[in-house]
DNA sequence: ATAGGTGCAAAACCTTTGCTGCAGC
DNA sequence: GCTGCAGCAAAGGTTTTGCACCTAT
């Protein structure tokens, strides 16, 4: 899955292809055996049915190392099964989503994109240049979020927090007369 | 304009009407004359053409205490000026984004939403409830944030954080047990 | 068997755009 | 008068939906 934890200070969690283009293909990886994922156990746990449809794109977004949007994952479905519609995708996505087994994003530029939910609650930096997303985690500022909504006489329930930033070239990064 | 800058801890800067229903109307003291504001001049100072249509837009959006879509803004100006069109609402909300004069926002639910750019910037927090978008700052996640992708390797250019809370009734409020 | 899922095409929805005429400078 | 702007309607892109058929349980 190429979850990169490098950074030391343990902001850094993943990096990923480019999305600006609808150039992506899908996974090498993936003959059409279909193996058994945590969205599928998700399913069975929810009491939603396993069709083959829902198995090849779960199996699609659990592969995935990007933030696909519904025509990536119709594209990347389709290559497995032709015959698999565009509705069903979004009708998918919708469900997953309700059932909490998706996370669904929608960073600038209008059209959704989904994630698998499993993963630890993270944010998102848009590197604007390539259009790689780099998820990362900072707890201070999601303590910062519950105290600031907590003053304003609420109960926090969700938040989104974008980044958008361009590469410092690594000559760079050492001056900082930025 | 109701900016209402009371939290002792500096965090609330305004609230608003909801947004939930398209059922607001145009603010009741705003009599057909034109009163100069801060978009127009804006606009001279950039060599945008004053049109009639551009001055009920811009006054609209600066006498507005919400944060309307460009549907609502249409609806508006539309009772001062009936054959004012809904493309010339989007056409004049992008050139003035453009122009750095107006801020165009995606909350969750996909249509874009307006406000003035003059304001100092800030964040929202989203009333889950009533729709009422509440302004905030806080300097230090903002300054976390500046972190953040400068550990990534980026120069931070742009950010969206969004809160959604739902409203703590006063009586829990000083109960810590949630 | 039956509730729920799917495919297809059409609609809904928000936003942009081509074109022609008009108006600000 | 030139250039940019406006109105209208049509197209654009994404997402949803009506309906008939199909299938997992």
């Amino acid at each position: 899955m190429a979850v990169r934890e490098t950074d030391h200070s343990g902001n850094r969690i993943s990096g990923e292809e480019t999305r600006t283009a609808r150039r992506r293909a899908v996974g090498a990886g993936s003959p059409l055996g279909l193996r058994a994922n945590r969205i599928e156990a998700e399913c069975r746990a929810k009491g939603l049915r396993l069709t083959g449809q829902r198995r090849l794109i779960a199996q699609v977004l659990s592969e995935a190392l990007d933030h696909p949007d519904a025509f990536d994952l119709h594209r990347r479905v389709a290559m497995l099964a032709p015959h698999v519609s565009l509705a069903t995708v979004y009708r998918t996505m919708k469900r997953f989503e309700r059932e909490g087994i998706v996370k669904r994003l929608e960073f600038r530029g209008g059209h959704a994109r989904y994630e698998t939910a499993a993963k630890r609650h993270h944010d998102h930096l848009i590197d604007l240049e390539t259009g790689q997303v780099v998820e990362f985690r900072n707890a201070e500022i999601e303590r910062l979020q519950e105290a600031v909504a907590r003053e304003l006489g609420y109960r926090l329930v969700g938040h989104r927090l974008e980044l958008y930033g361009v590469p410092v070239p690594a000559k760079e990064r050492s001056e900082e007369d930025l």
